[in-house]
DNA sequence: TGCTATAGTAAGTAAGCACTTACATGCGTC
DNA sequence: GACGCATGTAAGTGCTTACTTACTATAGCA
């Protein structure tokens, strides 16, 4: 029932998170969000002074509980062999962001709707992991260790890597064909990634081709419906709106 | 004024893709959507059942007006050798999606909204470029050509890498920072997707740090306002609805 | 135990939305 | 040139939305 106002007002951040992450900003309705919290819709106007108010506060939250930008600092930082380095890199973002894919289902729709939002976040967190890669990608490579690659092009290139496949597992909805273990990928990518594919090298690093992958988790493959094409040229409505309330 | 059905629908699927790709299903009102095609709302409700099914309209013209996949298939078919070939991938791919920036915008949306059409599109789309390219991985390493990596996880980094560097570019405003050429860039990622960027190999590429990259376009450093900070704690509202009417 | 500040609610309100209806206008064709 | 039909419009309709107002319940403290 009544609750000290801090609670009350993480309790509305939480509920409103899982809905903005999974319907978007227009998607998703206060009245929704305060049923999700049990309370009256006033509520989270005594909280926030508007829905987009509200919007922002689940961002920043659940921007600072992610603390990848600090793990990546600390991996850099450690001074490991640099093979060892990528892997874990690789394999800390693709676990990551498997947890929070609220958070980039989130990020995408600011990122689609609200430009303002998404350059704070740019600045704040792409941009900034992009320019700790680049960085020790150029220092690396004036100890010899690296060839001397555009450093900000190789930075975008791996993590664009990680994050890509992210995106497709999560968003696209790959991961219902087939699921990829976040340490061997790393390892693999990570190898890649410091050898290239081409095979003049004779470091072999003994994987083949099949290693790794787990088998698809269903079968998915039903006859594909070809909704969205036959029934769609009509030139007259017989649709009756679904109001998703109960 | 008065338009063939065949047209005034293809007008009105022109001008709703602008404005779904900018704002977004929701964002955009079918009031505006009539509006920038110069008609009554009425008429969209003549050539489609719903806004909804307009939308799909949309999706589905856009995908079938792209390309890019017919030309992925060409490139590989070619023959060419390996380095040109991936080169010449990497470069088609960041030219093309910079053209349909748009069509990206769309998908996202869709992605994010509706996992129907997701799913159809990721098969056409996305999953089916993963195995073109995965195929022409294995069968380069068959040949001796390429190492016996996982070819999909291959597949999914190369074009990963470039999809993402689009993403960021596009999406996130990224190109208000900094410019690439495509066509360097295309030559730089195939590079090091090739050998890799470890410093043992001793082919040489003479490529160093700085080249290929463009100046910033503008300087967008303003001093960074901490707007989304401070503003956003008060608990009493003042804040007048943002009608974009005019 | 009464006072005050704050957490909470019920029941609005005005505006915006997708979609409809009833009617006007132009165009091919016999 | 008038009939029929497809294209167009003005002005709604009813519903949903973010947000407000006027009020009650309760915890903490003197």
């Amino acid at each position: 029932m009544r609750l000290a106002a801090q609670h009350r007002r993480q309790q509305l951040i939480d509920a409103a998170m899982r809905l903005f992450s999974v319907q978007g900003f227009d998607g998703t309705t206060t009245r929704e969000i305060a049923a999700a919290a049990g309370v009256n819709e006033a509520i989270i106007f005594r909280h926030f002074t508007s829905k987009e108010d509200l919007y922002w506060a689940v961002v920043s939250s659940r921007i600072q509980a992610s603390g990848r930008k600090q793990k990546l600092r600390e991996l850099i930082a450690c001074g490991g062999e640099e093979r060892k380095v990528l892997a874990a890199i690789a394999e800390i973002w693709l676990r990551r962001t498997r947890k929070d894919a609220a958070l980039s289902r989130l990020l995408f729709f600011s990122a689609l709707r609200n430009r303002k939002l998404t350059d704070e976040f740019f600045r704040n967190y792409i941009m900034e992991s992009f320019d700790l890669l680049a960085d020790y990608f150029r220092k690396a490579a004036n100890r010899g260790r690296f060839r001397n690659v555009d450093s900000v092009v190789a930075a975008r290139g791996f993590l664009g890597m990680i994050a890509y496949h992210n995106l497709v597992q999560e968003l696209f909805g790959g991961d219902r064909y087939q699921q990829f273990d976040p340490h061997t990928l790393g390892v693999q990518l990570a190898d890649v990634w410091l050898d290239g594919i081409s095979a003049r090298t004779n470091h072999a690093t003994g994987r083949d081709g099949a290693n790794g992958r787990k088998a698809p988790v269903a079968d998915p493959q039903e006859p594909r419906k070809n909704q969205g094409k036959a029934a769609r040229r009509t030139r007259f409505r017989s649709v009756t709106k679904s109001n998703s309330t109960s």
